[in-house]
DNA sequence: CTCGACATAGACGTCGATATTTTTATTCAA
DNA sequence: TTGAATAAAAATATCGACGTCTATGTCGAG
């Protein structure tokens, strides 16, 4: 765990800053799963005091990125590859209902949205070495991803997507690394983005269904393998 | 907002039991939809601090039930007509993902639980006045309901159809008391779950999926009414 | 009458202090 | 060497205080 003090604002950080920057610091893996969260340390490192550390790690605990115990402390939430296997499973699961939903729901304008992102997307074939183009890759690529599922029209149901989501940060960062910078590997997410826009203009809400699950599950094996290279695990 | 003190202990209430107490009292309509809630009012019905009801109600508003704006304090989260079809929508369309899950996935033992709830829960055929018999309706009910869903294996989408149900409560609690004490409703209520059973039984997912949707929207016109006589929305 | 400026009261959010709990280290007995 | 008991150090969770921010009320100008 580098010392790696950013700069904030002259004003203490509210209890939304610190809580950012702690599950920024915990996705990229700054802290080991399990590892002891020391409010003493937090302190020293997020320059701010008990009250706020307290409410940001209560809302980390909310969503499963830290564990804490009465009494005995914080510490960021294990992982392992039964857990991996469970959120990518959910995921698939829960984005071929809302695909599904969205070919059942959505109207034109929908259809639109998913072609321009499919479209901007597609315009990335290759990353190199900067963090900035990794981002703008994953931008883009969570950007088509959410517009697929837009067109299903609920609210609620995105939302537990966001959770899900978040709980699969920590082992998505493992994937992204691998695959942003491998051409192969975009150039064929890029296939495979092709073919679930094909299933979406059709309007075939089962082969979309099927696709978008097989799509989701595919980073699974490369985090295993990952996870296993870490001794995480 | 009745003044309702319920003793505690000596100790001074901790986060987590201000939470679950505070949590009850907004699903129970204690408190108005975006009703404000003033930390002096707090700190002498749940007899604490700051500190504790900043982490409650952090921890609520990541569950959608308080709402927050810096330096402007809480409110209760409002609810709408929209609202409550949205997450009925979401619920009804995770059940049926989960059935079917359940159905593809679980296994003999699954089968009889899920029967032995359908019984029990059959054992009840009138609920009168006391809210202990209402409760143990509703407990026989979810056990029944979780039974069911149990099957699909999957923890995060569980974890999220939990979620989801906490968001529903407060309008689930509105359609309750209505159902339970008429044995009408309540017969009714029984044939769908009698009929879900032999669905499951039959292993036909695509027919219990459909049902499981139906069975989960059938309190959503009740519940309307219920919000228009209330004038709430 | 309306709007803007200003002052005040009320409320919010964080801090340092403190009581309590847990963890760690040490000692002793079997 | 191991396990239990004890003391001390470290850590946790809540409290009251206080600076800051927001809401409300009043006044004056147009």
């Amino acid at each position: 765990m580098a010392q790696d003090m950013t700069a904030i604002s002259d004003r203490s950080p509210t209890a939304l800053d610190v809580y950012h920057r702690l599950k920024a610091d915990i996705i990229r893996g700054l802290y080991a799963p399990q590892e002891k969260l020391l409010m003493s340390r937090l302190k020293a490192r997020y320059d701010t005091g008990v009250g706020p550390l307290r409410e940001a790690l209560t809302r980390l605990i909310g969503e499963r990125l830290v564990t804490g115990i009465s009494q005995r402390g914080y510490r960021v939430a294990p992982m392992s590859i039964s857990e991996l296997e469970a959120i990518y499973d959910a995921r698939a699961e829960l984005e071929g209902l809302l695909i599904r939903l969205a070919i059942e729901r959505g109207d034109d304008e929908w259809e639109a949205t998913v072609l321009a992102r499919t479209h901007t997307l597609a315009k990335v074939t290759r990353v190199q070495d900067a963090d900035e183009m990794l981002e703008r890759w994953d931008a883009r690529h969570q950007a088509l991803h959410d517009a697929m599922v837009a067109g299903c029209g609920c609210l609620p149901l995105l939302q537990s997507r966001a959770a899900l989501f978040d709980q699969a940060q920590r082992y998505r960062h493992l994937w992204l690394r691998q695959t942003v910078f491998s051409e192969q590997a975009l150039a064929e997410k890029q296939r495979e983005h092709q073919a679930l826009l094909d299933t979406i203009l059709a309007r075939d809400a089962s082969a979309a269904s099927v696709l978008m699950r097989e799509h989701l599950m595919t980073p699974v094996p490369i985090i295993r393998e990952r996870l296993q290279e870490q001794g995480w695990v």
